[in-house]
DNA sequence: ATTTTTATAGGTACTTGTACCCAGATCGGA
DNA sequence: TCCGATCTGGGTACAAGTACCTATAAAAAT
């Protein structure tokens, strides 16, 4: 590392992620890390240090690393953003290089990536996650079946989501319609234009469909 | 740390917990520490290594922590478990403690948690995260409602067993006719009987016992 | 040898989910 | 301004699962 005299702020809600990024940023020369477990504290941080680089977790709860970068970036300090990701969620990635976040990491990738994501950023340039790249262009190929059926699930639109999410949690159109205060017909219509745009077909099919797939429904 | 020579494997898809978590270990005298970024290869470092403690994510692709712990307590082996998980989930913390995980600690939580968790555990002893050690309360307060759920899986006949498990593969009862040789009126007055048995009373139920202990119906 | 359990099968009623149909309200883009 | 997508609600029909019955033959337990 270059730059001795860098400073950077953390923000991750897990405490392990925190440590496990300072011991490692401390095994080079970096001395002057900040650490927040929330997305407020972390951008009192940012305002109050005005540090060289900030890594946030996407993720946090309350105020996200998103909204964090937004304001951030808004006020036009020198501050580069790297974001810090668990999901290859590549809206949220176009979200990010929109609003001009430097770097995209994802908490598989390790260590030594995030040490070359930092040298990359400070050194004025972008630098995204090999495996997020890998994403863009499958996504632009077309070609897998799991790809198509991320596809298929970015297309349904916000109720539709928030209907498939209940349901994974094993909720009966009854329970949903209630906990939304909406009919159960219109419940039920949403999950039929569900099973529609996922091609799904015969015995409660969605339910099991959304099931199978709950880790990847959020 | 009162155990020098202590072998540890840690499971995680995240690499930036698995170094944060051990560069903590290896600050303590800690020497032998055996990393695994999935399920798979965290069950081979364990049946090659037999570690005195596993560090199991509990959300891993492909195989998960838990898998990795049913396979590993079903061996007979002397690791002990602690489950490491992002989510506050009683139904998973009620599993964990079900198949006789040690520990159980959130990521939110500090390093210095984890490494009280794994002092306790190597004394023999069980730890949980405060956060959710309100649950444990809960669970020993009507814990024989679980014990009974065992007993009356047990209870079950031949024929109940093959139905279950072959419901806990989504089947309906007419593929479970079909494939049996079988009249659906028969399947369904097993599914009936069953549901007697465990208690189960509403829709769909049944079907969503077989799937949410599908790994511990053989 | 008699009783109990199990596996088999049928009947009927009700609930839930899927598969279509329809229509009004709202909101954003062409 | 109009069009299309979305969210909302309703109707009807059928399939699947749950709930509660009865019943018979074979196997197991007593």
């Amino acid at each position: 590392m270059l730059y001795p005299t860098l400073k950077i702020v953390i923000a991750d809600d897990h405490s392990l992620i925190r440590q496990g990024l300072r011991l490692s940023l401390e095994t080079q020369v970096t001395k002057h890390v900040f650490e927040a477990d929330n997305g407020a504290d972390a951008l009192k941080l940012i305002q109050f240090n005005k540090p060289d680089v900030a890594i946030l977790d996407v993720e946090m709860p309350v105020i996200t690393g998103y909204e964090v970068a937004l304001k951030t970036l808004e006020k036009n300090t020198d501050t580069k953003i790297i974001f810090l990701t668990m999901y290859k969620d590549d809206s949220m990635f176009n979200k990010a290089m929109d609003l001009g976040v430097k770097g995209y990491v994802l908490k598989e990738n390790t260590v030594t990536e995030i040490m070359h994501c930092l040298e990359a950023v400070i050194q004025g340039n972008q630098y995204v996650s090999p495996a997020i790249e890998e994403l863009l262009n499958k996504r632009n190929s077309k070609s897998q079946n799991d790809s198509q059926l991320s596809i298929n699930l970015e297309n349904l639109t916000v109720a539709e989501k928030n209907i498939i999410k209940l349901l994974s949690m094993m909720k009966t159109s009854q329970e949903i319609a209630d906990e939304l205060n909406i009919s159960i017909k219109t419940v039920q219509n949403h999950r039929n234009n569900i099973c529609g745009k996922l091609g799904l077909t015969g015995a409660h099919a969605l339910l099991k469909f959304a099931i199978e797939h709950a880790e990847l429904i959020q």
